[in-house]
Parts: C-alpha cells; structure tokens; sequence
DNA sequence: ATGTCAATACAATATTGA
C-alpha cells in the first residue's frame, strides 16, 4: 500500500502533473496540500477521468487538502482540526482507507517570526499534537502525512544550509520542539526509520536556483502509529517531479505499508 | 535581498502567501 503527500502548490495549475503521477506511480492513497482552491472550483471530473475520486477541504486563494483514492473515495472522517472553532483555514482532513487511518496536514509556515502567524503555527502544532493523542488512543494504523512546515534538526541531511535558513520559522527551536513533543508521543518519522542517515529533501525554493544547486530541505514527513510503524517497507521521495515542466516547489513523499 | 510562482482583485499591475 503507498501513501502519498504531494503539496501541489495550487491544484488547477498542476493538474497535468497530478494526473501524470497518478498514472505513472498508482498510490493507493494520495494526500494533497496547497490545493489553493474552494470547494466547488475543485477539479473532480479531471480526477476521476484518471481512475480517481476523494474528499477535500478547500478554500479560495489558498492552503486546501485533499485525500484521493482509485476508483472510490475514501470514508471522510473529520474536515478540519479540533480544538479553535475560530480557526478558518483549511489545513486538516481525515479519512479512512481499507482500514488505515489517514490524516492530510498543512501545517501553518509561521514566518516571519515573531508575527500572529508564528504564534498561530504554534498553537495550531500543539492542536495536532492533542489530536494526535486521540488518535494513538485507537490503537489503529494511522498515517498523519503533509507538509509539516519544520526542519527537524540541522543536519545536512535535512537542510541545505543552516546558514540560510536560521531565522526561517521552519528552523526555530519552538517548532522543532513541538514537532520533537509529538515524536515523542509515540508516532513515528518513516523517512528517519526506513534512513536514518542521507539527504531526503522533499522541498527546494524557486528561487536562487535552488532545484539546481540542491538547495533543498525536509518537511514533508509521514509520521507513522506503531500499529502503522510495524507495516512499514520502505519509504522515500519522488524527487524527479520536482525537475518537471511546471513542476511544485515540493515533491511527493510516501511510504509504503505492508498490506 | 531574493536569480520564483500561484491566486486574487482588477482590468495591467500590485498584493498576499509561500
């Protein structure tokens, strides 16, 4: 079974790329972030012409997350994390698929530090961190996958340059800490389990040339409960996507679990 | 600081968010 996080960086912009990963990779579950589209602007006919259909939770402009699966979609879940009925953007939705839970994320970027956006990316970390515990709590393979928004340490293997990137909120102590806090809750990085050594980048700017110089870094994780941790095969990223035409900044990430 | 890109408001460019 392969689980997928792909932050298209806008779903009607990448829709050639999306229908050509579906054919040419198959996954049985694909997790979407950045759809950057509302509801009924979603493109579902084009998806289900490939042999596809799902659930999503849009929004006009921007953020936007979607689960799809071949032929039917998947049993929805939730839309939307617990915890700030205030919270109105659309970064969560859960479903479930032949019996694997499965939680697409779009963590808040947080920059520029010291703004409401870093104070909202914490607040909105530790609301998944407690979904999370509820989550753990039904002892069930369940794989929370997306754009997590947080290098987890400054390893080469993690992060181009440290440099570069220490006053990026992706770096700061206080998302890595909470990042480290849900870890430590029992979930497991399938990248880090499957290498715990070796670059795995999953994201390189537009800018500066970054895809070219390998600019990159790791924040597209799927972060695995032991009931999922103990299916685990293997894991990686499908870097070549990210060299395409009218390519996303990230490229998809997955694991996949035995069946 | 950006060698960039997508979506929006608006009506050719500026703003926002990354």
């Amino acid at each position: 079974m392969k689980i997928v996080t792909y932050n298209l960086n806008g779903i009607r912009a990448r829709l050639p790329r999306l229908v050509e990963y579906l054919a040419e990779q198959k996954p049985d579950v694909l997790c979407l972030q950045e759809i950057k589209c509302a509801d009924d602007a979603f493109p579902i006919s084009d998806i289900r012409a490939a042999g596809y259909d799902g659930v999503w939770h849009g929004q006009k402009g921007f953020n936007g997350v979607a689960i799809l699966t071949p032929e039917k979609p998947p049993t929805l879940r939730r839309v939307g994390l617990p915890g700030d009925p205030d919270d109105s953007h659309s970064r969560y939705i859960e479903a479930e698929v032949d019996g694997v839970v499965i939680g697409s994320i779009y963590l808040p970027n947080g920059n520029p530090v010291g703004t409401e956006k870093f104070a909202y990316k914490l607040a909105w970390f530790e609301r998944l961190r407690e979904h999370g515990v509820e989550l753990l709590a039904e002892e069930r393979p369940t794989v929370l996958a997306g754009d997590w928004n947080v290098i987890p340490t400054d390893s080469p293997d993690d992060v181009f340059s440290v440099r570069a990137m220490a006053h990026d909120a992706l770096m700061q102590p206080e998302s890595r800490a909470a990042f480290r806090r849900i870890l430590h809750g029992g979930w497991t990085d399938a990248i880090r389990a499957r290498y715990p050594d070796g670059a795995h980048y999953t994201f390189w700017d537009y800018t500066a040339g970054c895809w070219q110089r390998d600019a990159g870094f790791r924040i597209d994780h799927l972060l695995l409960s032991p009931q999922a941790a103990d299916r685990l095969l293997d894991a990686g990223v499908d870097k070549d996507y990210r060299g395409r035409e009218k390519a996303s900044d990230h490229a998809p990430t997955w694991v996949r679990l035995e069946d």
